[in-house]
DNA sequence: GAGAGATATCTCGATGTCAAGACAGTACAC
DNA sequence: GTGTACTGTCTTGACATCGAGATATCTCTC
């Protein structure tokens, strides 16, 4: 049972484990460096994105609409839920994306109260560049595994996610 | 190779493979979940912590000061690097809580310039009844996984994480 | 022991987010 | 069809964070 520290968490963990020793703090394992690899990640992307003149919150917004396939039109209930941020956030960053010229508002024929959010060509074109530059980085994130290792991963994480996702 | 999406994500990763057939997007099968579970985990400390009255920089900081050990004090450098925050993020909470009486500053005798920061009595009690509630609901977070499939998690994880952890 | 560069903390202005609520429009039951 | 509950979007005000720069002190070299 050596501790020989190789993260952060490790030296986090110990720490716990010499204050709180009456404590299971094993859930820190996973939890904790989800969190961290999360906050690092939103660093790196931001990196990549100063390149494209994206920021990650725009970058958020028009993967949303651009994987949506041809017209590259959603609600902005749509997109909240695609993006986990509240309506008013999305209000904000629609007006903008809009005022940046990369996607355009328009009413919704069918329903009087909703709105269709579009990706103009400039809007399509900085999305796509920006996509291709962050996954090069992101796999050279990843280097460090092996392609089994990669796939077991994203399996043990999909299980931690699908209660979330899953209404219910 | 079904693509049968059970959760968010693998909708994702379809959607692209759809859309841009020709890159390959296989990191956000891992990355894309990182994320997303962070985000999922930042809400439910929320709601863990709103019951102790904390909020969860409350939290971070408090327990950086707990884990370090009697006296309870360390600098504000020290906690910005445990906190991934930059130095007026930690100056502005570190005068909250001194505000609200969970933590005292006092100047460091051994270096003019510095500070030291620690826990008040009040502090300690708070950070240790939210840590335990934490941990209660991170265990139940992670029930839906082995012992063994943890410790594989941990262990893929820290492989992603130690480069950003190493000074290198 | 003087000067140059590094380090520790704090200040300030800008910004993105959230929560709560306002408002218009829709859907459904009766 | 009328009333009630629901939905979709936007508005507002508070707030935590960041980045850049200011100030004070330390350290190391010569």
């Amino acid at each position: 049972m050596t501790e020989d520290a190789r993260d952060e968490v490790d030296r986090l963990v110990a720490a716990w484990r010499t204050e709180r020793p009456d404590l299971d703090v094993e859930p820190l394992q996973v939890l904790s460096r989800v969190s961290r690899l999360a906050k690092h990640l939103d660093r790196a992307r931001r990196a990549a994105f100063a390149e494209h003149e994206l920021e990650p919150w725009e970058f958020d917004v028009l993967t949303a609409l651009r994987r949506a396939g041809k017209p590259y039109e959603l609600s902005p209930g749509a997109l909240l839920r695609a993006t986990l941020v509240t309506s008013g956030t999305m209000t904000n960053r629609i007006d903008r994306l809009a005022q940046a010229g990369l996607v355009r508002r328009r009413p919704d024929p069918e329903d009087r109260r909703g709105v269709l959010v579009s990706l103009t060509d400039t809007g399509l074109a900085r999305v796509d560049a920006a996509f291709a530059d962050l996954l090069r980085r992101e796999h050279e994130l990843l280097s460090g595994l092996g392609a089994e290792e990669r796939r077991a991963l994203a399996a043990l994480l999909r299980t931690l996610l699908t209660p979330f996702d899953s209404p219910t």
